[in-house]
DNA sequence: CTAGAGTCCTGCCCGC
DNA sequence: TGCGGGCAGGACTCTA
């Protein structure tokens, strides 16, 4: 499910019922998502307050007054369910607060992740240290991608993915802000031109912006934790749209690279 | 270093 | 209705 927009859309969700909050209790129902849970996890955040909520990424970040942050990764199916109905077999983690809010991590494939790391160290942690640029932030720039793609061969489709290049895109995104600025998916990333990614890195911005407006991508199993649809999905323009009509007629067109669908139109990028 | 394939896991949808 | 195959928003590990 996750890709920027969508833990952007969690993070402000999930701050509306833990910011300031004391975390009364916390169960874990198995012992590891991807990897397992942090050993000291139940200890750690029993009875803290949350200090504050932030992303990085595609991770969202749950500070609290224990000098610890609480960081989760959704993987592909991972959400927070706000005042479930009703408990489901794949919410792994609960806490409820002091006001009695329960808020369920959901994860049905469990390639997503919970770490707690001490907060003064966050930008040194493993995880963190190589990650490329917030695309929203100020290190995205046509220059930053031209020294990241110099001599690389690779589809430029394929780096965009690469979290050490830009932080934070995933297969939906990177679609889109390549049909956006008319790049072929396929192209080396070393031979697009400096006027191509002049054009690339707005694209970039402009979608994750657009669908962060709409409150994310649902797809399958994605809300926003309060249970509302983000309805950014009815703006791909290309993705989940093969042999549909592009805006300029042409079919729009998949294919399979490093594994992942791309969808593109053979027209509009070149 | 780079590139490519395989792996983790469950659920849903489609065709037979 | 049941069953098998393919596919899914991610990222890691292994091999060449």
């Amino acid at each position: 499910m996750p890709e920027l927009p969508e833990v952007e859309t969690t993070v402000r969700g999930l701050a509306r019922y833990l910011e300031g909050e004391r975390i009364a209790r916390v169960t874990l129902n198995r012992a590891d998502l991807r990897r397992p849970f942090p050993p000291d996890l139940v200890q750690v955040l029993t009875g803290a307050r949350v200090t504050g909520l932030g992303r990085r990424a595609k991770y969202g970040l749950i500070h609290s007054d224990r000098e610890q942050t609480m960081v989760f990764h959704l993987g592909m199916s991972g959400r927070w369910r706000i005042e479930p109905e009703a408990p489901d077999r794949h919410d792994h983690l609960v806490l409820e607060t002091g006001s009695g809010y329960v808020l369920a991590l959901n994860d049905a494939r469990r390639f997503g992740s919970v770490d707690l790391v001490p907060t003064a160290a966050l930008d040194t942690w493993n995880a963190f240290a190589a990650l490329g640029p917030e695309p929203l932030g100020d290190g995205l720039t046509p220059g930053h991608l031209h020294r990241a793609f110099a001599g690389r061969l690779a589809p430029i489709k394929q780096l965009l993915l690469d979290q050490t290049i830009v932080a934070g895109l995933g297969n939906i995104y990177v679609c889109e802000a390549l049909f956006r600025s008319g790049i072929r998916p396929d192209k080396p990333a070393g031979r697009v031109s400096r006027a191509a990614l002049a054009r690339l890195v707005p694209a970039i911005q402009d979608v994750l912006g657009e669908s962060i407006a709409a409150g994310g991508s649902t797809i399958r199993d994605y809300a926003q934790p309060n249970g509302e649809l983000g309805y950014f999905a009815a703006s791909w323009q290309v993705y989940g749209r093969e042999g549909e009509a592009c805006s300029c007629g042409a079919p729009v067109l998949r294919r399979v690279q490093g594994g992942r669908s791309t969808f593109w139109c053979r027209k509009c990028q070149k």
